[in-house]
DNA sequence: AAGTGATTTGGAACCGGTTCCAAAGGATGC
DNA sequence: GCATCCTTTGGAACCGGTTCCAAATCACTT
C-alpha cells in the first residue's frame, strides 16, 4: 500500500498540517522541520495523492481539450503543441475528439455543466451563441484556438494570421514576376470547415488589390470537395483562353490536385506553372511544393499557456494573439516563363 | 454550488447510503424509493462528483495512452479507435507523447509509480527488459499494441497483422503476371522504429518462395530514411541491368519516392512500373497508389476494448489478437508490359 | 400475536489530501 | 522574570462519494 501524509507525519514526529505545509512549500515551516519532514517522505517512498489533492482543493486539475477529426495536420500539430506545454504540469488533460454536429453538442453541454474540468481548449470549432453563453455564465476559463468568430467577451482567441499568409503567398508570386494568379479555395459550406480558407483568400484579394492588379472572378475558384475537386478546378483555370501562369491552392491537399492537373495538361512544373499550397504538410516537402507555414504548434503551446496562466490568476484579461505565418519557399515556383 | 449527494438525500428524505445504491443501480432499492430519490435528482440537477468517486473507490478511472510521435497516420487512426471506444465509458485518458528515449522513460517511471492511472494502452513502442518487469510487479493492466517484441507475460497484444500484408502485396503482384518485383523497406534501426517494415519484408519474402521465385538480393534495398532515401534506391533498381517490373515499398512514403524515381526514369505508371505502398494514407488515393489497408483503427479500438474488459473483470487472460489487413488495389499496378 | 428470515434503510467511518484555528514555542524589550 | 508579538505547529473538520453493519421494515408462518 501506498504510503499516505499520516504516515509521513508520524513518521517524521510532526502533525499532518506541517506535512502538507513542506509539500506545498509554505514558507512558514523551520528549516530543521522541513528536512526531516522531505527525509520520511524520502524513506517511505511518499507520491501525495492527486486524487485526494483534487478533492480537497475542490479543482480537477484537469483540462479538456476539443478537436475535430484529430486526424488532421493542422490539428495534430497543435495538439502538440498543447501536449508540450501541459507535460510537467500538474494538469491531466482530457480529449473530445468532434467528428459530428452531435458529438460536439453533447461534448460542450458535459463540460459546461462544470465539476468535469477546470478549463478547457477548443480547437477550430466554432461555439454556436448558446454554447458561448453557457460557457460564459459557468465561468469556466476557455481558449479557443482558430476560431475566427466565437470572439466572445472575455474568452481568449489565438490565431494563426491566415490573411497575412494569403498576401504571403501573392507578394511571393507577384515578386517572381507573376501576373495573372489563379487560386483555389475552400469553400465555408462543408461541416467544421474553418474559416481559414476564406480569409487565405482575403489575403490573397487584398495583395493583388494593393499591387495594382484587377482581381478576375475567372481565376478564382472555390470548392467544397477534396484534391479530386481541386484538380478539376485546375484544369479549368489551366484549359481557359487566358490561364494563369501561377495557382495558389489554399491548402497542400488541394495543391496535390493542381499538381496532378498540370501533369494532365502536359504542363512542367515550375517552368510552365508554378504552385503554391498552404499548410506545410509532410508531403509538401516531398513534393517539393512551396508552401505556406502556419505556426501550428506555437498556437498550441501559447494557447494552453494562456490557459494556465490563467487558471493560476483567476482575474488576468483575455489574450487576442495572432500568430504570424512563414513562407516556404521551394521548388514549385519559379519566374514565369517570358511570353513567346 | 453543486448539489451533493447529501442534498439529495435530504430533499428525498431517505439517507445517503440510499441514495449511493441508486446511482449506481443496486437491486436491493424499493422501486417506490427509487422513484423518490431520481425525482430528487432530477429537481437538483445533481450530478455525482467523479473525484470523490476516485477518492472513495481508490480508483483513478484513468487510462494512460502512451504514444510516438503522434503526428504520424499510423498513430493517429489508432488513436482514434481508442478515443471512439473510450468515450462514453466513465474513464478518462491522459496522453503521453514520446518524441526522445529520455522522455519514455520518464513516462514510464511516472505510470509504474502506481496510483495514477488505473491501466495503461502503449502503443509502438517496445519496453525495456526493466520497464516489463516493472510494469509486471505494478500489477497494472497493460495492453501493448504493435509492439511485436514485447511478448511479456500476462501482457495483453493486439498487432495488425505486417507479414500478412507483405505476402497480400506479392500475391497480387504475382498474380498479375509480375516475376522480377523489387523492394525497398524501412531498417529497423532508427529511434522508435517499429518492427512493422521487417516484417513486411518478411511476408513478402515468404510469399516469392512460395511461388518458386528465387529471392534476388540485388531486388531488395532497406533505407533508415525517409521518402528522399527511398527515391535514390528505386533509382538505382530501376537503372540495373535487370529491373524490376514492380515495386514494393514498405510504407506510402517511400511509395511516393518510388513514383517520382519512376518519373525522373522516364517510365509511366503503370504501363512501365507497377507500384504499391503500404498503410492506406490520405494521400495514396490522391495518388492512386495500390497499397494495404492495416487496421488500425480496428487496432486502437480492440485494444480499448480489452484493456477495459481487464479493468473490469480483474482474472481476464490476457488476450493475443492479429488483425488481418486489406489489399487496397488502385491505378499504380497492372500486368507487366510483354518483353519487348 | 408473535416469531422468523429476507429485504430495505440509515448513517458512521473511511478514502487522503487541505485549511484554518487555537495553542505552543521563540524572540524581544523592559 | 514577565508581557508582548511573531513564528511555527498540531489536528479537527472538511471535500463528496462508497461501504458496511446494525437497525428497521416487511412478508409469511405457526
Amino acid at each position: 500500500m501506498q504510503a499516505t501524509i499520516r504516515d509521513v507525519a508520524k513518521k517524521a514526529g510532526v502533525g499532518l498540517g506541517t506535512v502538507s505545509r513542506v509539500i506545498n512549500g509554505s514558507p512558514q515551516v523551520r528549516e530543521q522541520t522541513r528536512v526531516r519532514v522531505l527525509q520520511a517522505i524520502e524513506e517511505l517512498d511518499f507520491h501525495p495523492s492527486r486524487i485526494a489533492r483534487r478533492l480537497s482543493l475542490g479543482k480537477t486539475l484537469t483540462i479538456a481539450v476539443v478537436v475535430p477529426f484529430f486526424t488532421r495536420h493542422t490539428v495534430t500539430e497543435r495538439m502538440r503543441g498543447i501536449e508540450a506545454t501541459l507535460s510537467g504540469s500538474e494538469y491531466d488533460m482530457v480529449f473530445y475528439n468532434i467528428e459530428t454536429p452531435e458529438r460536439m453538442q453533447a461534448a460542450f453541454r458535459e463540460l459546461a455543466q462544470r465539476k468535469r474540468v477546470d478549463g478547457a481548449l477548443v480547437i477550430s470549432l466554432d461555439l454556436t451563441e448558446e454554447e458561448s453563453q453557457r460557457f460564459q455564465q459557468s465561468n469556466m476559463p476557455l481558449v479557443l484556438i482558430d476560431a475566427h468568430f466565437s470572439q466572445v467577451e472575455g474568452v481568449s482567441c489565438i490565431d494563426t494570421d491566415d490573411v497575412r499568409g494569403g498576401k504571403l503567398v501573392v507578394d511571393h508570386l507577384l515578386s517572381l514576376g507573376h501576373r495573372r494568379i489563379g487560386c483555389i479555395g475552400d469553400g465555408a459550406n462543408a461541416p467544421f470547415q474553418s474559416m481559414a480558407g476564406r480569409l487565405r483568400f482575403d489575403g490573397c484579394h487584398q495583395a493583388l488589390k494593393a499591387a495594382g492588379i484587377e482581381l478576375a472572378p475567372a481565376l478564382f475558384h472555390e470548392t467544397n470537395g477534396g484534391r479530386h475537386e481541386a484538380r478539376l478546378e485546375a484544369l479549368r483555370l489551366l484549359e481557359s483562353q487566358d490561364p494563369p501562369t501561377a495557382i495558389f491552392a489554399s491548402n497542400d491537399s488541394f495543391a496535390i490536385g493542381v499538381l496532378e492537373a498540370a501533369r494532365e495538361a502536359g504542363m512542367s512544373i515550375p517552368y510552365d506553372l508554378s504552385v503554391v499550397g498552404y499548410n506545410d504538410e509532410e508531403f509538401a516537402e516531398y513534393l517539393d511544393l512551396t508552401t505556406i507555414r502556419p505556426k501550428y504548434f506555437e498556437s498550441g503551446q501559447r494557447g494552453m499557456e494562456v490557459l494556465l496562466d490563467r487558471l493560476a490568476n483567476n482575474d488576468r484579461e483575455p489574450a487576442y494573439e495572432t500568430l504570424e505565418p512563414e513562407l516556404i519557399v521551394r521548388g514549385s515556383t519559379l519566374e514565369p516563363r517570358p511570353a513567346a
